[in-house]
DNA sequence: ATAATACTCGAACGCCTGTTCTGTGTCAAG
DNA sequence: CTTGACACAGAACAGGCGTTCGAGTATTAT
């Protein structure tokens, strides 16, 4: 009376395995893997059934196949291809409400459609880890960050800040969520809006201040909106 | 007493007709061609001149080579990977100078220092050519675009905008460069910061206006700085 | 229980592919 | 002319690799 339960979801965990040692492989060799370098590092001991499932990929557009043709196989939609990470978005970053973090950080399965890839060359070289997650902004309160609705912030997740570090803070006090550089100082805390314009928040050391991530970097895609 | 004449220079016609047949068989089926396959399109008859040829260009550092893998050879300094985007940085722009535009484009020859990889999937799908270049901002001059000192402005050549779009324009009355919202009204054009809290620049239809390109994307680099 | 699916294994087949070896013709230096 | 580096061809070899087939086991539906 069960329905399936076998495989619930889209993508078992054998089919996740494979994925991932495609892409890193990739990464590392310059080139895809052939079929039985994937049953030794996915502990599948049959050509076989390495083949049955990567027919199973391909039919489900994960990856596509030059049958015939040694290592003829590529991911479809992202091709983490050496120098590219995948960064998960998992949400928005709006005023009056939460940011939403990493909790049960599944950093490894995440749709194409919910990420967006970076160029290693882009990257500072010290966050090059895969704990980095990306936040869209929603509505134009963070302005004062320089930060325009619709841009992309990518955070990696922290608690604490140096001064000078531009990081995604809850303001538990103010219900409030805001991206601002940050500055310890003697009395409490400042958070310095990157637009010199505009005032800094101060806040004493009583009062709430929760550091989500440090930005690391923003992406904005501009297109006409007429 | 004359020196060797054979083969002039460095890349003779074959080699170069190899390296041009395996990047377009890589664009086209997105893995590299085997031995035999570079011999037919080149009018090679046996495989062994074919890897004759390989190992030289190997050498000269024009290609690398997995060997005994099939397919193992990639082009080298550049990897046109499909889903990439090599962007050349030609210069900085600030608010008093103008901007360098692509005289000589000579899109086909930068250094990886002097470029940016974008991925294809954040453009808007409809540059997808390759005249885009960049620039790097310089000075906060365009503060009020909420664009930042060190962005990276990626940007689309020409001479005309639509409402709506922000645009890089060159001021001559002024001596100025600025990044816009550029609206075209009926006594002359609006130049509309991002920042909404900023006056707009009117200009009457007598004055100068040189658009430059219009902005198809921004990145930013967040690094600390204390 | 029974049948239908989903999954796994191992082995064999055969093409694909890189490598290597032998041989030929050309051209410039000694 | 002889020598030797260079460019090239063709054939044969050996291992890599995708494919296929037969068979076995677990899980689910009827």
């Amino acid at each position: 009376m069960m329905m399936m339960v076998r495989k619930s979801k889209g993508l078992g965990e054998r089919h996740q395995r494979i994925l991932d040692f495609i892409a890193s492989y990739q990464r590392e060799h310059k080139h895809p893997p052939s079929i039985r370098e994937i049953g030794e590092h996915c502990n599948i001991s049959s050509t076989s059934v390495v083949n049955y499932y990567l027919d199973q990929l391909e039919k489900t557009g994960h990856i596509e196949r030059d049958r015939k043709i040694s290592r003829g196989l590529r991911l479809t939609g992202n091709t983490p291809l050496g120098d590219m990470f995948r960064v998960p978005i998992l949400g928005v970053i709006q005023a009056g409400e939460p940011i939403p973090v990493p909790t049960n950080a599944d950093f490894g399965s995440f749709t194409p459609e919910d990420s967006v890839e970076i160029a290693t060359s882009l990257m500072p070289a010290k966050e090059k880890g895969k704990e980095l997650f990306a936040l869209q902004v929603q509505g134009e309160s963070m302005i004062d960050a320089m930060i325009n609705d619709g841009d992309i912030v990518i955070l990696k997740p922290t608690q604490d800040a140096r001064n000078g570090e531009m990081v995604a803070v809850w303001l538990s006090d103010r219900n409030e969520t805001t991206l601002k550089y940050y500055y310890k100082e003697k009395d409490g805390y400042r958070l310095q809006p990157a637009n010199p314009t505009m005032k800094p928040i101060m806040l004493k050391k009583t009062e709430a201040l929760e550091i989500k991530g440090k930005v690391v970097m923003v992406i904005r895609k501009v297109e006409k909106y007429n």
